[in-house]
DNA sequence: AGAATTTATCGTAGCGCTATTATGGGCGCA
DNA sequence: TGCGCCCATAATAGCGCTACGATAAATTCT
């Protein structure tokens, strides 16, 4: 069990062992030799039936548990993919994290997980650590990077897939949608309620990106539908929460007095204006329409229930994953199959 | 032509090169041996500012990143933590995850993430996994798994530590709250209001062992408090959305008519249940009191705001990291103190 | 039958880094 | 001035595994 370390100068150099089973116990208990055991792992079919099962049956005697560090080292790729998304509090990333961590796992690669939380340098910090892990594949989300970042990352040779947001040049591949055509979407939407006097809500749009984008999209759309409509974008600093939601819609109803219809950049903010509406006692969508973007898990139930684009997340997630393991298999996407449009679909409920 | 190799070895095997810069090459430019450098980077103190400054340079000169795998196999232990939640979309282990990521990036530890789905088995099979990765510390959510999950991670001798539950014999350290406990004062509270036909509205509690203990301390607590007292359980076997809520409401109006008060095992339940009330016009709290689970996002903006238990689960992450970074500065934490409770806090609003 | 393949298995050199011991030069103290 | 001691640095031996070629054995082709 343990050793005395008093008394021993016998070999040259004492090394800390501690790893119990390795792939050489297996390699003598099967009576073969340990690049037989490997080829095995890796290819079960290269190796005889019989031989197959001397190994299969060493390794579960001794309870053998691979060191994927020693084989990342040796391969020169770890069988791990870096995610970098700003928060996985937010529930559309959740959903993705979790749609490609599942599908990545069943091909036996592992998830490490990053927050930038919005932060471009903290991002870059995330991107120098996971490429430290030689990892098969980087995930970032959107396609908004400090230049180091993009240096970092091409100078690796790393697969990267930047997810989220399409319409503008990758730095490998993408797999999202277009953010503005969500906000038009949205706006067009509005406008075909008899919406008039309309607004954006949106949170931390001076980090978040591609909220910024979907309000611009938004208010394009609004200008060039008619010049008889007027059109708001109100950005609330802090996170995109239920509160924040109440808080725009109060701020709304501050700066148009006659608003008809909202989109919002985030269902929880469509929420808040929600209880908001119905705090004051406006009706909607009588008085007022409302839109909101992620269709998260309430919004289907909620009262009245909400009129909202869903970007599918778990379809981004599964694209991601489609893209890393053609990659680690070998067929190497090109050209414009290396950007996926996964689209937008508008929901429309009550409360519009 | 060159094919005459049998009788001599001289020329090398020929290797991938992958990795573009290496320790020895920063070691050459700065003018120092390559364990020079390696000491460098983990202990800055130990070395010559000279030296030290001179690395530095050689270091952002080359854009050398560190190769953590070989780093982690030389060190016989990586620097990963693996982490495995029943699933990341649920914004309970979203918050905790979160926090844990951030905490521990701050020391240079990766997160490795896995989805258990509530499931034993598969989550032994991430177990096996992650020890794959020689990480520094396997976190699993609750107390309850497969024999096989504990025999590997006792085997493996890293530190492991069970969070979102104590109240059970951990594996190694755990961190979390007693969840019968919080079922209890969910009835206290609604006894309180003079509740006396009450019911629990839990989903998915065949595999969530937890929901299912919080649903049993409420049963217990209510049967302890008075014999006039009616309880009821009902589960919702699907996943615990706010859907599920509206549907669990329904049926527990059903079961129960004069019910009075009811306790979910999730705010989203809670929100649901709100809503459905709501729809049919049965004022909350007056006629039907409801405590939620988790004070998530929305519950405190809702209409009513929500009557809830808070569990913390960032002061979870928070103190699962303390212990893991304890644990790497080599002190280990022993007896009482390998179990900490974080407790729960009953957050009272207008819904009760 | 002998040559030319094919197939299954083996031997071994690293992958890039860290831990440990070895070494040499500067310093205090007598 | 000399002795030991400490500190900064260097040398060395792997960590456990995979890739690459080599080798032996089995098969097919002339």
């Amino acid at each position: 069990m343990e050793a005395d370390s008093s008394l021993q100068d016998r070999v040259p150099r004492k090394r800390r062992k501690m790893q119990r089973v390795t792939m050489m116990d297996v390699a003598k208990l099967a009576q073969v030799s340990p690049s037989t055991v490997s080829l095995y792992l890796r290819k079960p079919a290269a190796v005889s039936p019989a031989a197959g099962q001397e190994i299969a049956r060493a390794i579960s005697t001794l309870g053998y548990v691979p060191n994927l560090v020693a084989g990342g080292l040796a391969a020169a790729s770890s069988k791990v993919v870096s995610i970098i998304v700003p928060s996985i509090r937010n529930a559309f990333f959740a959903e993705t994290v979790s749609t490609l961590q599942a599908e990545l796992a069943a091909e036996g690669l592992q998830v490490i997980l990053g927050h930038s939380e919005y932060g471009e340098d903290q991002e870059e910090a995330l991107v120098r650590t996971a490429l430290s892990w030689a990892p098969a594949a980087v995930v970032l989300t959107g396609l908004s990077h400090s230049t180091g970042t993009r240096k970092l990352l091409q100078a690796s040779g790393v697969p990267v897939i930047e997810m989220w947001e399409i319409g503008g040049k990758p730095i490998d591949m993408a797999v999202g949608f277009s953010h503005p055509q969500v906000g038009a979407s949205a706006a067009r939407h509005l406008l075909s309620k008899e919406g008039r006097s309309i607004a954006f809500l949106g949170a931390r749009m001076q980090e978040d990106h591609r909220a910024a984008k979907r309000a611009s999209g938004f208010a394009e759309e609004a200008k060039r539908a008619a010049e008889h409509v007027t059109c708001e974008i109100i950005n609330h600093p802090g996170a995109a929460t239920v509160e924040a939601g109440s808080l725009l819609l109060s701020r709304a109803l501050q700066q148009i007095p006659d608003l008809d219809g909202i989109a919002c950049s985030n269902d929880l903010i469509a929420l808040g204006a929600l209880f908001e509406c119905q705090r004051r006692g406006i009706d909607v969508p009588d008085r007022i329409a409302v839109v909101g973007f992620g269709d998260l898990d309430f919004s289907a139930s909620c009262i009245p229930s909400l009129t909202t684009i869903r970007p599918s997340g778990d379809l981004i997630g599964k694209e991601v994953a489609r893209l890393i393991l053609a990659g680690i298999h070998g067929e190497h996407p090109t050209g414009a199959s290396r950007i996926i449009d996964t689209g937008h679909v508008l929901v429309e409920r009550r409360s519009t």
